[in-house]
DNA sequence: ACTCTTTCTTAACCTACGTTAGACGCTCGG
DNA sequence: CCGAGCGTCTAACGTAGGTTAAGAAAGAGT
């Protein structure tokens, strides 16, 4: 089941059978769904047991009172939503289902002593954790310093890259179940003027959208267009032809 | 010595005697200092042991080749850098220090088992980890939705609850070791708008600066202007006029 | 087949911010 | 005391991206 988080991990670290059972066994106690669209936890909620993200799209988001919203980040298949955010008194951002979603609850209990019992499972999840915070500090980044053009062709890189480490790319294809105001929220920009962006990235042969599908028919250019280096996934085996450093 | 540190896991845990032996223990080991503008780490380094900064400012960057760089993130005093990174390959920013510092290395032994040993004291570690985290998200959406002026006002609100919660702050006034290079590679803006910014603060009599100290004489004011709403800093004794919510 | 609703798309216009340029004042080394 | 170098400040102008508005497409439910 939870074969998205096992094949991440195991792109950086050596897992004995016995921590992939236990992997199994951490996520099989008590599954959920959610539908698109529904809120999984609310800005200011205690936060609840940590989950683990089996299948579908999620997104963390932080908004004012006047409209203006900010996706903050992007949870896929294989991801954790939060190890330890239980300490915290309060969430300080929203997550929502973004598709339908089914997730795992992790008990806490389960987590004790991991670093003792499994160490290698242990820093395998320390890791994605890190890798979390890379990938919010190159979002940090990305809304503050790449034009429009950039910052959409890297959101679409990363969730390229990241789906492809967890094997949910088909050749040069992969989902896409944003809609282009979400794709605004992730990036700071206005809806209209991600329209604009996608059209120009379609003209220039870097895209091609279908539904809920797209396709990136040239990755090395659009890699290099947004100034994408794939380092900060921290990810074992980048593709060679797929960074520009 | 890391009575900064100190000070800002007692806003939230409860810290025995022993536990306050052991950090002072932690950070006396060894114990470094930097001039202003040295580089503690690179891009592309590999992490080298945690460290946390008892005296002086820090803060990670991240820049392209063509010169548009990203301050994603202060390095105040109390703060580690970076509890666990060393678990990465390469670093994906860099952190240099903005004033002279004085930092502590952590030995990762030192932390071993500290789970079961301290627990409170390891609670109140992962509690700060997640705090950066959550900062980190905050940083997205203050360069991805705030205007230039509410971006602005964001960062020096930020910087002065969070100087408080160390006890650095005297009345309405605090450092600002800041020039206005950093605070717009800090914001995402160009230098010539931040001093905009900045003359409009002035006038607005929100701000007044003088060498590197800086004074907020009406702070509700200027939480109110900068849509700081300090629940995402997740200390436990938020001051009730500082707040917006 | 219909509406209802959401999403996408484009055009016309506007503005918040960036860019370029230069003046002015520090401070620090010689 | 001088200049070099850096940081601050301001003005003039340019542009990337926002806003408003409205039509076309695409689903979703009946």
């Amino acid at each position: 089941m939870p074969r998205y988080l096992i094949r991440k991990l195991e792109q950086v670290a050596l897992l004995s059978p016995e921590d992939r059972r236990l992997i199994e066994e951490l996520a099989h106690r008590r599954t959920f769904r959610l539908a698109a669209g529904e809120e999984l936890a609310a800005e200011g909620d205690r936060p609840a047991a940590p989950r683990l993200f089996l299948e579908g799209w999620a997104c963390r988001s932080k908004s004012f009172a006047d409209g203006r919203r900010q996706i903050v980040g992007l949870l896929l298949p294989g991801d954790f939503f939060d190890l330890n955010l239980d300490l915290l008194q309060a969430m300080d951002h929203s997550v929502a289902a973004v598709t339908p979603v089914l997730l795992a609850e992790i008990r806490r209990d389960a987590l004790e002593g991991l670093a003792e019992r499994r160490p290698a499972l242990a820093r395998a999840l320390a890791w994605d954790t890190l890798v979390q915070a890379s990938i919010q500090r190159e979002w940090t980044l990305n809304v503050g310093r790449r034009t429009a053009l950039e910052r959409v062709a890297h959101l679409l890189c990363e969730i390229f890259r990241r789906l492809e480490a967890v094997g949910l790319t088909e050749g040069a294809a992969c989902e896409l179940p944003l809609n282009q105001t979400e794709l605004a929220d992730a990036t700071g920009l206005s809806v209209v003027h991600v329209n604009r962006v996608l059209r120009r990235l379609r003209i220039a042969g870097l895209l091609r959208l279908r539904g809920r599908q797209m396709e990136l028919p040239d990755l090395p250019a659009l890699n290099r267009l947004a100034l994408f280096s794939p380092g900060y996934l921290h990810l074992a085996r980048p593709k060679p032809e797929a960074s520009i450093r």
